[in-house]
Formats: C-alpha cells, sequence, structure tokens
DNA sequence: CAGTGGATGCTCT
DNA sequence: GAGCATCCACTGT
C-alpha cells in the first residue's frame, strides 16, 4: 500500500494551519476536533498570542517553562495556570520566534463519560469550557508538554463546514487586554463565557 | 446575575 | 516574594 504523496493529506493539512501566524491560525483551528486517547471534542473558543504581544509567555524571552514555544510548530504548549490548572497551546510558525494559539473551549463529543469523571460536574456545558476545565477533562498535563498535536495521544481532525466565528478581547489577562484576539464560535453554548444563548 | 476571595504551585526577579 | 493566559464557592441583590 502506497500512499498518495502528491495529494494534500491530514498531515499537511494540519501543517498549513500551524504555518499561519497566531491570530490567524487562532481563527482557522475553530472547529476542528482535537481528541488525547480518544476523549475530546470540537474547538469552540481560542486565544492567540503572539511574540510581540506583552500578555504573552514568551515575551519576556526563552525559559525552561517556554521553552517548547521557542521549538517547531504544530507542538502542545502546557503550562500550569495559578498553582491547579493545565491550559493547552499549540505553538505556531515562524519556529523559534514563539508564537502560539490557547484553546480555551470544545464542546465535548468524544469519550463523555470519561470526561464527566474526571470533571465531576453534571452539566455537559462545563465539560470544557474554559482553558483549565478543558485540560481536566481530557487529562493534559506536563506530561503533554512537547508532544506533536498530530501524533497519539493527540489528534487532530480538520473541520467540515466553516462555523461562524467571532472576534472578541481576550480573557484573564491584565496586559494588552485590548487586543481583540480571541475567537469563538458565535452562540456556541460551550464557551467559556460570553452569550451562550441556547 | 454580579462581585469577591481562597486554593495552590511554579516561574522569574 | 510577587504575580499569575483559572476555577469554584460563597455572598448579596
Amino acid at each position: 500500500m502506497s500512499a498518495d504523496i502528491s495529494r494534500p493529506g491530514p498531515e499537511s493539512r494540519q501543517a498549513a494551519l500551524f504555518a499561519l501566524p497566531p491570530a490567524e491560525a487562532a481563527r482557522a483551528l475553530i472547529g476542528w476536533t482535537l481528541t488525547v486517547d480518544g476523549v475530546g471534542g470540537v474547538v469552540v473558543e481560542t486565544e492567540a498570542y503572539h511574540h510581540e504581544d506583552p500578555a504573552s509567555h514568551s515575551f519576556p524571552g526563552p525559559t525552561p517553562r517556554n521553552a517548547v514555544m521557542f521549538g517547531p510548530p504544530g507542538r502542545a504548549y502546557v503550562y500550569r495556570s495559578y498553582g491547579i490548572h493545565w491550559c493547552l497551546n499549540v505553538v505556531c510558525e515562524p519556529e523559534g520566534v514563539a508564537n502560539a494559539v490557547l484553546i480555551r473551549a470544545l464542546e465535548p463529543t468524544h469519550g463523555l463519560e470519561a470526561m464527566r469523571a474526571r470533571r465531576g460536574v453534571a452539566d455537559d456545558r462545563l465539560l470544557c469550557a474554559g482553558p483549565g476545565r478543558l485540560c481536566q477533562a481530557l487529562a493534559v498535563t506536563r506530561d503533554h508538554d512537547g508532544l506533536p498535536l498530530d501524533a497519539p495521544p493527540f489528534a487532530l481532525v480538520e473541520r467540515g463546514e466553516e462555523p461562524e466565528v467571532v472576534a472578541t478581547t481576550r480573557i484573564g489577562i491584565t496586559k494588552a487586554a485590548d487586543r481583540p484576539w480571541r475567537y469563538l464560535v458565535a452562540g456556541s453554548p460551550y464557551v467559556s463565557r460570553g452569550p451562550r444563548r441556547g
């Protein structure tokens, strides 16, 4: 069995996604399906963190914590937030400058029972509505820091139809808080906050 | 529904 | 020792 390398496959589609500048990648990532060991759902909320953005972890320069951000695109940058939660980012091109997209919320579609057990909440809208909740539901920890998102245990599958995407300001930051680099699916009940119309 | 504060651990100065 | 790219429980309307 030989693969047809002249035809764009899933790998190159993902590479094209990671090759975008962070704001465009953050918007383009909406609607893709992300899973970890088969558990996850559709990305409905992201935020872009540009290397020249004071709110980005990479802004002060390379440190042991943010080292993965300065590496190849398409990898997971996982950090601990407020001593309690984990948060998951995707590293974007160009390699070396440390751009990233924070994945803030999923619409749960795969492994609902596993997510409910890990989260301990009755309301499915709260399973993955926020970066910390998302990582708890998918069991993402520091062990995943630096792993490629197009290989197990991760899987990233392209969206079928283009969702309606809305841009707003980012959540929970104090620096450069006015930049409209948060993207979400219009009207989704699964985003971390904002209009849920549902 | 809005506002407040505590939990908790790691990173960097 | 300060400051977090958060979440939850609790308060008061």
